[in-house]
DNA sequence: CCCTGATGATCATGAAAAGCGATAGCCAGA
DNA sequence: TCTGGCTATCGCTTTTCATGATCATCAGGG
């Protein structure tokens, strides 16, 4: 049993099929058959149900599935630790959730590309659960999610801790006056966002309640749908100071236990650490946060919060 | 790169030779040096330094051994969950420290043996860290150890809960009887057993100083210098039952904050954790132990232990 | 200075394994 | 019953791997 064995089994098992396996590794259907049969006879165990219309796993294949992006994984991270020389190269492979890349990535992403121009870097956006499993299964090497995450395999370090406030149309100067409006709509990202759930409380614990969101899949079709009344939601501030400098929006602030999101860097934490990771980590802690972004300044619109609303000036975050 | 590169070049890594390592590997010395330049050219960097008395780790070379070890045992691993079928066989590796072997272990392991006889046991003893540090390199499936014991790659599990008891000769009535004897000795096991720390607290908190310790490395050898009036050791209350019974020895109780260790079972929690391993884990499990161990009788002698078990009743689990 | 002994590198050769193509057998569905 | 898609099997080719002999290198000792 070696690494091309696990990798032919692997492509039976996901498609199902010899020959659909051995046309995704460029090989015959013999070939994958005849490897399939020999792993079978090494360990004694059938691994594959055979019938007309393709192979299925048998109990003991599934137990052994598993195990096989395990091995993987760790045959490229002892690749990239003995080519790892120190000076960071090669791939990293990151998430964030959506907010955090619009807000906060940018400065960090492109002043790290231009310290590390050697590490190709790709960053994809999804939910918290999304890219928490992502980086579990070594799909990512890491990945910006909401706080708080609670996994025995993670490393966790709290990188930025937004302040999340609701955005409404600007005729609402007060969240108490949403009680009023008829058929209130949430407006969200997906549904796994983690900012939905907390939109549903903040309302809910204002005795508002919603009817069912819609789900949006870029921060300013947010903002347009709450600018144009459709209804309301939850972001972090300093995504939403534009449209509130301009006025298309109001901002409602919330007591801190409501409104504090932490925005964690996870990473697997028996993954191998390449020089690569180990500087962007090192870029992306919050002591080591130079790049000043925009900072949100106090709009010229009417409807400015006042202080008996609880808002207060907007500032930088971090 | 696949499974037998690496054997070969963890073979030449630790041998730090080619011809000492085609010699284990049951090979050729120029079969190891094509397969190790081999990996070489395929990733790109070298990995020995060859010089006239052998070869050496290159850094690069040093940062890939770490993943041989953990790639053979994932193998290891996908393979006895592939034959796993549900009825526990194969190997079980398991260590103990000693005093839970001669205390606890025994009914267990026969019971765990009479039930599952495919299953090859094999129970080594040694120290807390030692234990822990085979569990974390996968050279034991799992092991009975001194808690606390907090390392983010185990499972823990409760599984007894010993009352430590001061153990002297007979003369001696009272801790504080201690302090007046000259060069007082305390007799322990090994260097790193944990009741050793415990015991020099316990009899610093009474201002009792002692001299450097006997090591011994069988409970009985323990016993019968302690009979001899030759120093004081500290073990668990049930192991001194039978000695205290036969009057050959003084016991004495502690504080319950002094007194009480916890036994665990850990296990790595990312390993495969077998049908034996399972099975095991339900009959270590406090809950589940119906076999009768010798429970401490209350003696004749003047000390009166009360007549605890030492299991941890099942509610007191977590 | 030149042996000596041990080490790794290289090469030709043979064996084993893997890959390939074609074909046979099997089964579900038309 | 026929057909299409699937796996099993076989003979053949290609590639890889293991082997033993030989060479080059280097440290230590006379």
């Amino acid at each position: 049993m070696d690494a091309g064995d696990l990798r032919v089994f692997e492509a039976v098992a996901r498609s199902g099929s010899m020959n659909r396996a051995a046309a995704t590794l460029h090989t015959v259907q013999s070939n994958v058959t005849a490897r399939i049969r020999a792993l079978e006879a090494e360990i004694g165990v059938t691994l594959f149900e055979r019938h007309a219309r393709g192979v299925t796993l048998t109990a003991a294949g599934q137990r052994m599935l598993p195990f096989v992006g395990r091995i993987t994984k760790l045959f490229a991270d002892a690749r990239s630790a003995a080519c790892d020389d120190g000076s960071p190269g090669g791939a990293l492979l990151l998430g964030s959730l959506e907010t955090t890349a619009a807000l906060r990535l940018s400065p960090l992403l492109s002043r790290f590309a231009r310290q590390h121009p050697q590490v190709r870097l790709a960053v994809s956006t999804g939910t918290t659960a999304r890219l928490v499993a992502d980086v579990i299964d070594g799909r990512l090497d890491g990945a910006f999610v909401a706080g708080p995450v609670d996994h025995p395999r993670l490393h966790r370090e709290v990188v930025f801790c937004e302040e999340l406030v609701l955005v409404t149309e600007r005729a609402i100067r007060a969240p108490r006056d949403l009680a009023a409006i008829d058929e209130l709509k949430t407006i969200v990202f997906q549904i796994g966002c983690c900012y939905r759930q907390r939109l549903d409380a903040v309302l809910a614990r204002r005795g508002i309640v919603v009817t069912r969101p819609f789900e949006f899949g870029s921060i300013e079709a947010i903002l347009a749908c709450v600018s144009a009344g459709i209804g309301v939601t939850l972001l972090p501030k300093a995504v939403v100071a534009e449209a509130w400098q301009q006025g298309r929006v109001a901002v409602h602030e919330l007591a801190p236990e409501e409104a504090a999101v932490e925005t964690l860097f996870v990473h697997r934490d028996d993954a191998y650490i390449s020089s690569a990771m180990t500087a962007f980590l090192a870029m992306a802690r919050p002591g080591a946060a130079p790049a000043a972004i925009a900072a949100p300044v106090t709009p010229a619109g009417t409807d400015r919060p006042t202080g008996r609303d609880g808002f207060r000036r907007p500032e930088a975050v971090d």
